[in-house]
DNA sequence: GACCCAAATGGAACCGGTTCCATTAGATAC
DNA sequence: GTATCTAATGGAACCGGTTCCATTTGGGTC
C-alpha cells in the first residue's frame, strides 16, 4: 500500500488539496467544521506530507549540515553533542559529514553546501582558505564556523594562544624551567591554527619568563594517544628530561601519563603534564588541563546559524569563548628526579 | 544572483531539458556533440542539480538514518564511525538522530521512518517492541538493527550473554570466588537487553562453578563513571568486599580503577578488574576486557542496509558477531588484602 | 432588497528535477 | 526513389507539496 498523498486525503475529507495544506501548516483561514473533516481524513489515512515534496515546495529542507574533522575525538564529539541539542530543539535535521583526508574536505566543502540539500552549514575546526571561502560563499546560504576563523563567516573562536600560554604559565609559576611541549605536526595537511596557536602561546610563556626556547623540547607527531606516548617515552629516556610536558591535547597528556608509568616516573613528583580540552575522561585521571567550553561553542555556534537561517544576515560575527586553567594533581613543583629518588624514596607528595 | 536550473542549462545548450538530464545521468542516447554543448552550458552557468527536486522526481533520497543511544559513548561512537565510513562510500548522506530520553526514541520511531525523508534507517542498540516493530515496518524501508535484535529485522547483534561469561569465567579461572558485577539498571526505561543479557552471562558462570550469588555483589547504577566509582568504593569498603569486579563497559571500568586508587587498592594484586567493550582507552590503561567489534558492526549493519536498498528484500537476516576476551594487566589470581599486605607489603606482582 | 465586504474554499500554477512518448533526421535495404 | 528502422531529441506529464488567485457564501448595512 502507497503512502497516502495530499490528494487523497483531500479526496476522502471533500475537500481541495489547498485546505489540507492549510490546516497541516496551521493557517486560520479554515472554519472548525473543515478543519475537523480534514484531520479525520489524515488519521483514517494515516497521512503524512512527503518530506522532499515540501522541501521541493518551499526551498527549505529543514536540516543543516555539519562538517567536522575526526568526528571520533572525543572533543568534537562533544562539539557534536551541543550542536545536535540545540539543533533537534529547532527540528532541524543533522547531516553529519565526517573529513579524515584532506581530499574528502575539499570534496565537502564543493560539493555539501550546492544542491540546495541544507539549509546552513557548521564547520568544526577546519579553517577554509580563501579560496574555500569564495566557494562556499557561492551557495549563498549561512555557514557558521565553531573552532576555526575567516573573516567572511560567522564564528565561535577559542583563544588557543592564550590557553597554550595559560598553560605553560601554570608550569611556569611552579617553578619548572624545562618544560617542554608535545603537538600534533605544526605542518599539515589540514593547516590546523590551533596547533600553531597553542605553540605559538607556549613560545609566548617561555620568553616572557627569559626561558630558551629547545627544538628538542617541541616533540611533534600525528594526533594519537599512541604516538604522544612514544614521543613522551624520548622525551623522558633522553639526557637532559624535561620536568613538565604540556601536550595539544588531554588525550595526548594519557599518552605521556602512560609513558611516565612505563618509565617508572611518577606522577607530579617527577613529571608534571598539562592536558587541553578537559574532556570527560581528564576529570577522572585527576589530570590539570586548559578546559575550553567544548559543548558550548556547539551550542553557541547552532544558535547562531539557526539565527541567520531566521532572519535576514547582518555582517558576520565573531563569538570568543574563553579557555580556563583547571589545576588537579598532574602539576606540582618541579623536583630533579635521580636526588629526589635517592633523598627519599618513599615520598609521594602532591595530593 | 539564484542558482541556474535545468531550463537554464537547456536554454544555454539550445537543447530540451530532457537532453540535459540524459547527460547529467549519463545515458548513452546522447550523440557527442550534443553531450559537449551541454557540458560546456553546465560549465559556463556553474551548474548543479538541486537535491530536493532530484528526490521528489526519483522518490529516493539518498540518505539513511541513524539513530543512536547517547551517541556520545565511545562504544556508540565507534560504531557510527563504521557507519559513516561505508554509506559514504554509497553516496549516502547520514542523518543523525541521537536519543537521550524515552520520549526522543518514541519520537523518532514514529517520526523518522516516515514523511519519505530517508530511504533507509539504522537504529542502534533500541530495542524496538513489537509495537514499535510494526509502525516502523509501517514506513516501507529497509531497516537494520545494530546491536539489539527484533525478528521481523535485518540485524547484527553481539551475543552479550556469552560476553559477561567470558568476562566472569575468566575471573574465576584465576581462582576468583568473590566477584561482583557493575551494571546499569537492569530495570531502564529503554528496557536494553544488553544489561540484561551479560548479567545473565554472569549469572550463568557463578552458577556453572557452584558459587553462590550475592545481590549484594550486583550493583547497578546510571550508566557513568562517577556512578561506577561511588559503587565500587561502596563495594570496596564494605565488610566482606570482592577480589574481582565485572563491569558492564569499560568506561564503568575505569571508575572501579579510580575507586580502587582512593582507596589505596592496588590493582591487580588486590583486585582484579574486568570491562567489557575494548574502547581505545581500554588499551591504554591496560584493561582486561571482552572485546566486541565495535567498528566492524556499523559496518556490516550499512553493509546490510545498503544491500537491502539496492535489491528486493529477502526475509530478515540475522549476523552474530563475536566477542573476546582481551587479558592485560588489571586482572590476577585472588589475594585477601590485609593478609598479602602484612605479609610483603612491597610486593607488586601482576605485570 | 441591493450592495459590499470578509471569510472560506477549490484549484491551477509552481518548485526543479526525471522519464515517457512522439517526432524528426539519417542510414540502410530493395 | 521509397519504405523501414534506429538513434537522437524536444517537451509534456509527473513526483507531492505550497501558495496565490478567483469564486462562493454569509452577514451586515442602508
Amino acid at each position: 500500500m502507497a503512502a497516502a498523498t495530499i490528494k487523497d486525503v483531500a479526496k476522502q475529507a471533500g475537500v481541495g488539496v489547498g485546505t489540507v495544506s492549510r490546516v497541516l501548516n496551521g493557517s486560520n483561514a479554515v472554519s472548525e467544521p473543515t478543519k475537523h473533516k480534514v484531520l479525520s481524513a489524515i488519521e483514517a489515512l494515516d497521512y503524512m506530507p512527503n518530506a522532499s515534496a515540501r522541501r521541493l515546495s518551499l526551498g527549505k529542507t529543514m536540516a543543516v549540515a555539519v562538517i567536522a574533522p575526526f568526528f571520533t575525538r572525543p572533543s568534537v564529539v562533544e562539539r557534536l553533542r551541543g550542536i545536535e541539542q540545540t539543533l533537534v530543539a529547532d527540528g532541524y535535521d543533522l547531516v553529519l559529514y565526517n573529513v579524515e583526508t584532506v581530499h574528502r574536505r575539499d570534496e565537502c566543502f564543493v560539493n555539501v553546501p550546492r544542491r540546495e540539500r541544507v539549509d546552513g552549514m557548521l564547520i568544526i575546526s577546519l579553517k577554509p582558505t580563501d579560496e574555500d571561502a569564495r566557494r562556499l560563499s557561492h551557495a549563498n546560504i549561512p555557514i557558521v564556523l565553531v573552532d576555526t576563523a575567516h573573516p567572511d563567516f560567522d564564528r565561535i573562536i577559542i583563544d588557543d594562544v592564550d590557553g597554550g600560554y595559560k598553560a605553560t604559565k601554570h608550569l611556569i609559576n611552579w617553578g619548572h624551567r624545562k618544560i617542554a611541549h608535545i603537538s600534533d605536526y605544526i605542518e599539515n595537511p589540514f593547516n590546523f591554527q590551533q596547533i600553531r596557536d597553542r605553540y605559538q602561546g607556549y613560545r609566548q610563556a617561555l620568553a616572557e619568563a627569559n626561558i630558551t626556547f629547545r627544538t628538542d623540547y617541541h616533540q611533534q607527531g600525528e594526533h594519537s594517544l599512541l604516538e604522544a606516548q612514544r614521543l613522551a617515552y624520548h622525551l623522558l629516556s633522553s639526557n637532559d628530561p624535561p620536568t613538565a610536558i604540556f601536550t595539544y591535547s588531554d588525550t595526548q597528556a594519557i599518552g605521556v601519563l602512560e609513558a611516565a608509568q612505563e618509565l617508572g616516573i611518577r606522577i607530579p613528583d617527577e613529571l608534571s603534564v598539562i592536558g587541553y580540552d578537559d574532556i570527560e575522561i581528564a576529570a577522572h585521571l585527576q589530570l590539570t588541563t586548559i578546559r575550553q567550553s567544548l559543548y558550548e561553542s556547539g551550542v553557541r555556534g547552532s544558535q547562531m546559524l539557526l539565527a541567520a537561517l531566521s532572519s535576514d544576515q547582518q555582517s558576520p560575527q565573531e563569538v570568543v569563548l574563553p579557555t580556563e586553567l583547571v589545576v588537579r594533581n598532574t602539576t606540582a613543583p618541579p623536583r630533579d628526579r635521580t636526588i629526589q629518588t635517592s633523598l627519599n624514596p618513599m615520598y609521594k607528595g602532591g595530593d
